[in-house]
DNA sequence: TGTTGACGCGTTACAGTATAACATATATAC
DNA sequence: GTATATATGTTATACTGTAACGCGTCAACA
């Protein structure tokens, strides 16, 4: 049996983009996940590719393609769009990072090798993006897609709104 | 009680999108209630707005605001991207047209005025775009956001996959 | 009826997002 | 150690979206 999705596997903290947390832990349990997974993969994390995911991974928020691209450049890295992107696709392709189509940004996967598609609640005033289980909304969604004889293969649900703290605070 | 959201309300077919169907009534019945729709909510359907729901009423299909611009310019309108843009924000915020993030293209609403949220299934082989009833989809989704404590104001839901006729062909 | 203010449209200019294509360097496979 | 695949850097360009200004039109109102 699977542990609570929305928990951290490590210090059990339920909820974690939202609620106040170790992150330091969170991100390094993350980050160390990630590598695990790539070398079973037998991906290659370059350091262009773990530095994204660090950065990433320094908070709970979505960054912009160029945004990582400014923190590459001014580590050194290439300057070029194309260094930037090619490490998120990279990331991306092996379900360490995802892909926020509303916001044209990249968010750390929280929960790498649970081969999950979360929803994501994207806060509008703190900008904080967390990953929902989402199992029971899928399930409508493909009943959905079923009823008129429709195949998903890959799907985004992204809700936009209030996290609990920007919510109470206002 | 509404009718069934995915039967055209006048002729009674089912899963209009992807189904055959006699397009062309179905866009006319879909221009002729935006227009009234936008008449009793004061709101002016002028030439242009007009021509970009038409010309998105064409199929079934999204359009990206830089297709619509050079049919617009074709036309006589205006050429340069606001034009585009202006038109589609208004049928948007008034419900006639749906943005589609995962594509960044726009597609006429089918069901005007029934203040639906839908979830958009999206054929990646012959590229037609279907609005399947959503509301149970959005109920777990609402739930799901409830046992963090977030607050849900607009979301999109949005799957990749195969429509029935592309995937009976393959 | 003349003024005025809101709105829509057109245009210029620019900002932000993403990819194609090629050259170089690095790492794996044999 | 060479061949092969993979990754990186770079140039150039394509695609998507918005800010700001000026003009014309229409409706409210004095
Ligand atoms: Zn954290
Ligand atoms: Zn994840
Ligand atoms: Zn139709
Ligand atoms: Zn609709």
């Amino acid at each position: 049996m699977p542990h609570d999705h929305n928990a951290c596997p490590d210090c059990g903290l339920p909820d974690l983009a939202f609620a106040v947390h170790d992150h330091a832990h969170c991100a390094a349990q993350v980050l160390a996940r990630a590598e695990a997974l790539a070398q079973d993969a037998g991906a290659r994390m370059t350091p262009v590719r773990r530095r994204v995911l660090e950065i990433l991974l320094e908070n709970h928020k979505a960054l912009g393609a160029y945004d990582v691209l400014q923190r590459l450049a001014a580590e050194g890295f290439g300057n070029q769009p194309p260094v930037a992107y090619r490490a998120l696709e990279f990331l991306v392709e092996h379900g360490f990072v995802h892909r926020i189509r509303r916001l044209n940004a990249f968010a750390a996967c929280m929960h790498p090798g649970e081969d999950h598609a979360p929803a994501f609640l994207i806060c509008k005033t703190c900008d904080l993006v967390a990953e929902a289980p989402a199992a029971p909304v899928r399930t409508a969604l493909e009943a959905a897609a079923q009823a008129v004889g429709f195949s998903i293969e890959r799907s985004n649900i992204e809700a936009l709104g209030q996290c609990p703290a920007c919510r109470g605070a206002a």
